[in-house]
DNA sequence: GATGAATGAGAATTCATTCAT
DNA sequence: CATGAATGAATTCTCATTCAT
């Protein structure tokens, strides 16, 4: 009967979807270390679907962001083909992060993190965004537009944590001092 | 008896310096959750002892800091007195505080939670690196070498964040990232 | 369509004995305590079709063992006629019953356990082994080669019990005190 | 104040005392997988009275049955003193054994179970009722009394799991069978 | 008949916090 | 004032069992 696994496998993937949605939520709320007994409850599952789905944390965790990671790499070609210069686009792939990781709260932390199951995000990350930044420094470095000495790593990772934000430190200012590392980023003329 | 009164009070003092030590210790270790039990037994005292001198995990971490957040405070106008330019003064006084920062581990993660239980700490901050740091941003801006918009507490936010610091993204880097973040808040000539 | 029967009913046999052999192999590994998903993946089928074919695990564990028990109950007339006299075959069945029990691994501690859901191994093992081994015991009495006092069935508990090996404890262990257990039950001339 | 503390940790004895008694009689009812939760509803005391005073549950079995394990082998010696001949002795010793044994329901399936957290108790038989039961044995053999073959370790082993009891076999079984390897240990004239 | 996704009860374990001494 | 035993809520994780397809 086709149908029925069929059907069953997509129920199923409707399943994963709402404990992700839930998870992404939680995560919002609670930062990456919600209990799963939370996100079963948004998520209006038992627990052990959600293990069943995401054996650790630190998958959900992963699967959680994938999507938003992957989109957010593929934002990079797009603005150099478009922008005016190639620091222009650095710019706005750097807004697109930051408005990425302001959204889903939490996230700078995990990334900071240095917990050893979250060593699935950080390859995430280095395996996709790294790349992608390193894409347009490159670029600027060509157009002799980049102040020696930065990495597309340690830069990712400074951008992820000026948008761990607070009640007293909110977008806005997230927005304002990675604009300020990146003006930090130009070349002296 | 006044001597025995004396004498009990300095013990007392002696009981709460010893506390204070061994909590800044396990803050060092395993960061500002460090359980309670871990830092009574490094400070060979019972747990009570320390909810007694500290009734929240909050109160600790202020006293733990609170010193050296002054020391850094007082540190501004030394420098400020003694370098050729303001700007100078404040790089300088950036680099004491990634060092406070780093060699503090977790406390760059405290300021930057919002963790209303340490709302204490960015009081603390409030009121004295937040001053400091205006009074060399206000040199600077006299001077005419600070682009605009640039305001102490979320710099201070900033480079509290930048300094949160893992396996891949070291003490260097941070120190790194916050001078590209001080570049980025000099007036472009 | 009596075809498609027969052919549903084959494949129903071929399943209950996949499964049959799964939890044979799962049982040697893990005891009798094998969690059913384990002996499903081993057998390649759902959980659900191990229900349906034994809705308790005593079924399981009874149906896995009642070939065996069966096999090593048919032994025992076979030594008796083979062999010199009945203590000879009482001893040569004796091994062949530790060899059983050894190499399936939990079911000595699963005879021995007063799980009451596995009821039905105790009354497989009443029906079948008990008459086995009385007869033999029979014989030997007849001989006159039996001390008094000497019954079937707690011989078989006792004999299954010693079979119970670990590290320290291993199958030549469990032989030589299942042979020294018998010269106890011989009659001293 | 000596007093106070002294009345605190008599309390705490009192409070370890009542988690003993109380692990024993689960341990009857149940097994030495009993939940913890049950030996702390016992004993009227929370889970984690039991935690500080038995981190694992190796400690805690391998306590319940120190004290019992001990008097077992001090029953040794005084035995052989007291008895006519050294196989007399081993005899009385074997019977107090089995009595220890199958009144501490669930030890005998400890002392055959291969769990790593359980190789605390297996210590314990080994540096206690070895040596003890080796006294015995030597003085058998010195006798001229013992067969061949007979150590100390298997051969407690094997009385241990003789002592396994249950629904259908019990106490007296377990006794006759324990006389019967005796008799199988006893070298024929 | 077969499947396996979903459920949720149950067990272990940790730790902040209280309070009698 | 200091102590640390006791408490129990909170959390993770596992698995037997059900049932819609």
């Amino acid at each position: 009967m086709p149908e029925s696994v069929g059907a069953r496998q997509a129920q199923a993937q409707r399943t994963r979807g709402a404990v992700l949605a839930a998870a992404a939520a939680a995560f919002v709320d609670q930062g990456v270390q919600a209990p799963i007994r939370d996100i079963a409850e948004r998520a209006g599952v038992g627990v052990g679907t959600i293990y069943r789905h995401f054996p650790t944390r630190a998958d959900l965790v992963t699967a959680v962001y994938r999507h938003q990671i992957d989109t957010c790499a593929a934002l990079a070609p797009r603005l150099l083909a478009e922008s005016a210069d190639p620091f222009t686009a650095l710019a706005g792939w750097a807004d697109a992060f930051v408005d990425f990781l302001v959204t889903k709260h939490g996230l700078g932390a995990a990334l900071g993190s240095d917990d050893p199951g979250l060593a699935n995000l950080h390859a995430l990350m280095l395996d996709t965004l790294v790349p992608a930044c390193a894409t347009l420094l490159d670029a600027c470095a060509a157009d002799g537009d980049l102040a020696p000495g930065i990495a597309a790593y340690p830069l990712l990772r400074a951008i992820g944590n000026l948008c761990i934000t607070g009640p007293d430190y909110d977008r806005a200012d997230a927005r304002r001092m990675v604009a300020v590392l990146l003006a930090g980023c130009r070349r002296t003329a």
